[in-house]
DNA sequence: GACGAAATGTGAAACGATAAACTGAACCGT
DNA sequence: ACGGTTCAGTTTATCGTTTCACATTTCGTC
């Protein structure tokens, strides 16, 4: 903690070099000054090890090459490999991350990104947990914005990752409908304020023509959260024959307190997930989920941000089909 | 993306109210003004909605409020639950969290840690990749450090979380050993220059105090990482009795790459993995692991700092102890 | 009622980089 | 030789905030 880190700046370059800032400024970016000049100052920036400072950069208001990644959840395992993956696919396009976590709280979603918009990032790139409140429109008015598995309502975005919910939801609720199943429990992510998501919404749209009798049952995300209301459903007298959870990580907690409670799956009850986690496959039994590439999404949500960033203004948008993958945590009525 | 988003500046404040800029920035921070004026300058910054600019104040040079916290690889599913609960508890203490992703690179890892000190973080929490490079030393003079899971050699933290490698490898070569193991493959992750991980260390050691025959293997974090490495060792003539992954997910994927050639797990191999995450029981079969508490760890890293930040100068360190979460993954020898 | 010390406020510089406007000089064609 | 470009720089202002040094006013005290 000693000294204050003396970092070259832009400034003991252009002592160095007897020139104004302002040349090496334009010289370190190669523009206007001669060749001999560009080479002489950034020849100097590499031997002093210069590194422009970004938040002086981002203070002035140009590009920060900083791109805010808001999630809804971490502690969703799911959303933790989506985090991972658009982190990842941000890098490659030389872009740094900055992760915000709005921990389930709509309103904690808000305070983030207007935090990350005053850092000065060039864009945002958001899995949202709510609807979006008013102040959604005006900061995707002023920051190129994105949303990967979700809407913001109202809020003008260059990009949009949708997942195509009623289709993800049709196939489980006709798999769970074609196995005889006819009372499932749905567990949804809670929040607060969100009436009317797109996958309880489909839920609703296709228990109806299925005929099935969904109950939809709000749930916290983590593994800890979904275990007690587990517990809770399976207890009653009148038990449904599957549990539906629109999350795998809430799967997870379900099949954990089956465990707890003696219940086979999928003999005495079918679970099926959403979102196919990479362990899916690996937990015991099984588990039936509803995958989306998450490689593709985040691809195409870091896409849409830089190909606008490029100057490309048409708003884009990409529709995730789903693939149900049947494991061995559903099975028959029986 | 129309007009740039104006925020409110002091300034706005200083001549709404007419007073100076200067008497404004006081005020805010309720110091020097009179009860009067800081009473009024607050009231209006109120009504207009105003927050400090976390630029232009790390520009200036104060604290920013932000940690920085640099894991060694977010596709590793236990640094991912360890982050998250680094930045939870953050969070919790009124930091915010840039979090960077050296993706199993020392290198990266490096940069990355110039870069948030370039942004001006106010401290950093590293669980690093590799081992201490010569710039580490001048990074952590400059930027108190937490190092957590990993040593920075040479540097000079202001906090450590260290686990305890020798007796958790300990326990986990002495459960197999116990077993009847005799020859192991220990599938570390792989990272160009650790020669000397301190969990190689300790394999080393104990495996030549208990006699057994141990044979490191590098390995990729990831599932599809180590799986087809897992599918090269499975395959030898003389396959090992058991396989020790010094990560999760590495035994994630060891686990498919068994699933897939029809091995199984314990009675034609056993499989212990280390960290323990939570989905370590959920699997099939639940995977015998090494149980450090994530919670106990990001709660003292980021009390450690937060000491620290306050002005509380001592060094501290805390050890975690190991656990060794034994089930049915592991088994004695057939 | 004069004197020093608080209390309260102001202006200017600084943090590091960038952009707009300006200054000479070299160079062009006519 | 003259006005107009272009080139290669420099000056100055700016982003929003904090802090240093200084200017007033107020106050208690002898």
């Amino acid at each position: 903690m000693a000294t204050p880190a003396k970092r070259p700046t832009i400034r003991q370059i252009a002592e160095e070099t007897d020139l104004s800032v302002t040349a090496v400024s334009y010289a370190l970016r190669g523009e206007r000054m001669s060749a001999a000049t560009i080479e002489r100052v950034q020849a100097k920036a590499a031997e002093l090890g210069y590194v422009a400072d970004p938040v002086a950069r981002a203070l002035r208001g140009g590009r920060t090459g900083t791109v805010g990644l808001l999630v809804g959840s971490l502690a969703d395992f799911w959303q933790q490999t989506l985090a991972h993956a658009i982190q990842r696919e941000l890098r490659s396009h030389g872009l740094h991350t900055l992760l915000a976590d709005a921990d389930g709280d709509p309103d904690e979603e808000l305070v983030l990104a207007q935090r990350l918009a005053a850092q000065r990032v060039d864009g945002l790139i958001v899995a949202p947990v709510g609807p979006a409140g008013g102040s959604w429109v005006e900061i995707a008015a002023h920051l190129p914005t994105v949303t990967v598995a979700g809407q913001l309502a109202g809020a003008e975005v260059v990009g949009e990752v949708a997942f195509d919910q009623t289709t993800g939801v049709g196939e489980v609720l006709r798999h769970l409908h074609a196995l005889g199943h006819e009372r499932i429990a749905v567990l949804s992510w809670a929040v607060g304020a969100s009436p009317d998501r797109p996958s309880e919404r489909a839920v609703r749209e296709q228990a109806a023509i299925l005929g099935l009798q969904c109950e939809i049952v709000p749930c916290a995300y983590s593994l800890d959260g979904s275990r007690p209301l587990a517990l809770e459903v399976l207890s009653r007298e009148d038990r449904p024959t599957a549990i539906f959870c629109l999350s795998d990580s809430i799967a997870y907690g379900v099949l954990h307190g089956c465990r707890e409670l003696g219940l086979r799956v999928p003999e005495d009850i079918s679970i099926v997930g959403f979102d196919d986690h990479p362990l899916s496959r690996l937990v015991d039994p099984p588990l039936t989920s509803v995958n989306w590439s998450v490689d593709r999404a985040a691809r195409s949500a870091v896409g849409f941000l830089v190909d606008h960033l490029a100057g490309q203004a048409d708003e884009r948008r990409i529709v995730i089909a789903p693939t149900l993958a049947v494991r061995a945590s559903s099975g028959p009525v029986t």
